[in-house]
DNA sequence: CTATGTAAACAAC
DNA sequence: GTTGTTTACATAG
């Protein structure tokens, strides 16, 4: 019932979910039947219809046998046997139920060994799906499934007439893969032929482990509501047994939601590209083949929610082509973690979450997937292979300096200065999140992965530096309207906008994600050391503030970046970016005298005081929800002018991250699992030592306030590493150094020295304890990963 | 309060 | 119908 002008006759939108439990019982509903209303929701009548039969249910089978209606599935009934059953003859007296019940009652069942997890194993679990009514070979049904939509959620169509589809479990499940399939072929990769019911699946996995809770059924319920399901999935054993662990991951896959944000998995499937840019349709394409849950169980607004999220969040530019026609999504630079889908994903099937994650995910797992908890109990630790980002435990997430050689360095956010890799990522989002804490980098080895795109110039102005890079990716190029990569690179360390703190004037926050972002990462396997980097920056503030600008990216010359500006109050705005004139302009050109825009940005630390407001200011405003707004703001500054011509002003919102958010972030972290780590820079090699964990949690613990946090770690950083990256750059030099006093660190020093400590001796001292308690560490990353796997040296 | 998810209204195509 | 943007609301933490 709001009464926005825009919306004024939705009353009340939610859906409730029905607790209720049985699912004989409640086919209802309908949601809101406060103010039905409105939504008629089709369907769902039938619902009531079919349940009754339950009765016939039930009842004499032998024993250990359990039988329940199917929750969402009408004439189906779920059939719990011990795994010492005589799976024959319990067809037998079903089939026989069938037929006593007649039309009226189920005639579809599911058998399910009650021994079992969920996951099917060998022949014990498997499922069969029987039909009173003549089945059709499970063969072709499969094959019509796969029909069906067409690759599409199958959905709804054929409700009532209780096709039955057999469903191979592993499927061949592409998603599996990781590799992205662009193209929109929709339909054959995933084809294979699950349907909702895999949703059906999932609760019967849960049921069999829980004891039927009624629970999950809501969920069920939920989609049905949206789409009819009807069929019953049939498992076959022998397949099952072939391959049974695919068919369990699959499975899982279908019937779990990935632990990811739609943000997260946006940006898996435009980092799996090339290019890293990808059209909406694209997006849907790769999320639906490597999280089948999408394809097979997620209500169709999935894909409004990814629309959502493609709008909502700065860090996804969307970039035209010349034509105009068509639309390509990107992730700023800057704020791409050039987080993929293999970094999480274990080859074996597992996933691994080297990173860590949001621990947001996890709870709209449970939401969505069932909102029960209770369901997320069982599988979760034995099962998912699916891991989450970031762990959530802070604990963990403290930065921790292993056995390795390398000394640890506090990070301080900035990314200034340091450099990111070049190569990589940019990510100066990411640095900065890093900033924030300390990490202790490994340092590996700088490897970085490889950004291609990079290419141009940004990366120059690093030239002094030649480690270090810019910060801020020049990777992407993409975007950057200007083009000068020259003159850029000099200027792009200017990337960094800093908001400076003024932030504080600042209404908004930009990103107050980001900041928490920064913290931590850890990163994945590859490359990153980025994070290791680090650098020293002053003051953390600064970080947040400044912005990295980064590079902007220019990207495909045709493209054009539209940017969104944030308004008000709305969770963000965008606008387009033009090729900024505007703004851009003082960008790179001049670099030397945006410089004080710019390099202040850059540099926030100094500068960042003064000038930043400037860029900042911005009108507007808004805040972004997303770090990556921050970019943006950035970068019409620094870089192009593309896209912010204007807006860079804007910018201002930065500030968002850099404070409080800060602490409490960087509990979290970032939320986007995406950040990846992608630290790879190079420019490190002198941090290289340092291990990219952060930490973020810890920190916060230790001190009061985030702000704290990040003055005393640049702080620290300042001193310390700074040094080391500013050698290159001596502006950047110059600006820690400046800065540090100027931020009134001083305080902050002595905090950030206490950080230090503290973080040596506790932090270090649980995380080597977590490390060493086996179990923790699966907690954390997972039964496949290993903090070896993070750092060699642990082996 | 924040981040996220979801639903929807709307505007352009 | 698709794509994008923006509101509004819900919910977990």
């Amino acid at each position: 019932m709001r009464t926005s002008p825009r919306r004024p006759l939705i009353l009340k939108r939610r859906k409730l979910t029905l607790p209720d439990g049985n699912a004989s019982n409640s086919p209802a509903r309908d949601e809101p039947d406060g103010e039905s209303k409105g939504v008629p929701k089709q369907e769902h009548s039938k619902g009531d219809k079919p349940r009754d039969r339950v009765e016939c249910g039930t009842q004499k089978f032998p024993a250990g046998i359990k039988i329940i209606n199917h929750p969402t599935m009408p004439n189906t009934q779920v059939v719990i046997i011990p795994p010492d059953a005589d799976i024959q003859s319990i067809i037998e007296a079903l089939t026989a139920k069938g037929r006593e019940c007649g039309s009226n009652g189920p005639n579809k069942f599911i058998l399910i060994s009650s021994g079992g997890s969920s996951r099917p194993t060998g022949s014990t679990a498997a499922q069969q799906t029987l039909q009173s009514k003549a089945e059709t070979s499970t063969a072709t049904k499969g094959a019509r499934a796969a029909d069906c939509q067409g690759g599409e959620k199958n959905i709804g169509q054929n409700p009532d007439k209780t096709v039955e589809r057999a469903v191979l479990w592993p499927p061949q499940v592409n998603s599996m893969g990781g590799q992205e399939q662009e193209g929109n072929s929709s339909g054959e990769a995933t084809s294979s032929g699950l349907d909702n019911s895999l949703t059906n699946i999932q609760w019967l996995g849960k049921m069999s482990s829980d004891g039927l809770g009624p629970c999950t059924v809501k969920q069920e319920m939920e989609k049905e509501n949206q789409t009819p399901v009807q069929e019953t999935i049939k498992i076959e054993e022998d397949s099952i047994a072939a391959t049974a662990t695919s068919s369990s991951l699959w499975q899982d896959s279908i019937s779990e939601r990935p632990p990811y944000s739609y943000m997260a998995m946006i940006q898996f499937a435009i980092n799996s590209t090339e290019k890293k840019r990808m059209t909406l349709k694209d997006i849907y394409t790769w999320i639906e083949d490597h999280f089948p849950y999408f394809k097979y169980v997620a209500k169709p607004g999935w894909k409004n929610s990814i629309r959502h999220n493609l709008s909502l969040h700065d860090m996804f530019v969307r970039e035209t082509s010349a034509n105009g026609k068509i639309s390509f999504w990107t992730i700023h630079p800057d704020a791409n973690r050039y987080l993929t889908l293999d970094q999480v994903f274990k080859v074996s099937g597992s996933w691994e979450g080297k990173q860590v994650q949001q621990k947001r995910h996890i709870p709209e797992l449970q939401k969505n997937t069932g909102g029960n908890s209770s369901n997320k109990t069982e599988p979760q630790n034995a099962r998912r292979k699916m891991k989450p980002l970031l762990p959530r435990v802070s604990s963990y997430l403290v930065p921790i300096q292993f056995p390795v050689s390398q000394p640890l360095i506090l990070q301080s956010s900035l990314k200034v200065p340091q450099p990111m890799a070049q190569g990589a990522s940019l990510s100066g989002s990411e640095a900065i999140r890093s900033s924030k804490r300390v990490r202790i980098a490994p340092k590996v080895s700088v490897s970085a992965k490889p950004s291609s795109y990079l290419t141009t110039g940004p990366v120059k102005e690093k030239s002094h530096c030649d480690e270090r890079p810019p910060p801020f990716a020049p990777t992407q190029s993409v975007k950057e309207n200007n083009s000068q990569p020259g003159e850029a690179p000099a200027s792009f360390p200017a990337a960094l906008c800093i908001k400076e703190e003024k932030e504080d004037s600042y209404p908004d926050k930009w990103l107050p994600s980001f900041p928490p972002v920064s913290s931590i990462k850890e990163e994945p396997v590859q490359s990153d050391e980025e994070t290791g980097l680090l650098l020293p920056v002053p003051c953390v503030k600064r970080e947040k503030h400044f912005t990295v600008l980064k590079s902007p990216p220019r990207g495909v010359s045709d493209t054009v970046i539209i940017k969104r500006r944030k308004m008000g109050r709305s969770r963000r705005k965008q606008h387009l970016v033009l090729p900024c004139s505007e703004e851009p302009v003082l960008v790179l050109p001049e670099s030397g005298g945006s410089d004080s825009f710019r390099l202040a940005s850059d540099l926030p630390f100094l500068q960042e005081t003064q000038s930043l407001e400037l860029s900042c200011s911005q009108e507007e405003g808004g805040p972004f929800k997303t770090p990556v707004k921050e970019m943006f703001c950035k970068l019409p500054v620094s870089s192009t002018p593309s896209k912010v011509p204007t807006a860079t002003p804007p910018m201002g919102g930065p500030d968002s991250w850099r404070f409080a958010p800060i602490a409490k972030e960087s509990s979290e972290l970032d939320f986007s699992p995406v950040r990846t780590p992608q630290v790879p820079f190079t420019s490190l090699q002198e941090n290289l030592d340092l291990l990219g964990f952060n930490s973020t949690p810890l920190k916060n613990s230790l001190f009061d306030s985030p702000r704290q946090l990040l003055q005393t770690e640049s702080n620290d950083m300042v001193s310390g590493p700074l040094t080391s990256s500013p050698a290159s750059n001596p502006e950047s030099t110059k600006q820690s150094s400046p800065e540090l006093p100027a931020s009134g660190l001083p305080e902050n020093q002595s905090l950030m020295e206490g950080l230090v400590l503290d973080t040596m001796n506790n932090s270090l001292s649980k995380i080597l304890l977590d490390i060493s308690f086996s179990g923790l560490e699966d907690d954390i990353l997972g039964p496949e990963m290993s903090w070896s796997q993070f750092i060699p040296e642990l082996r």
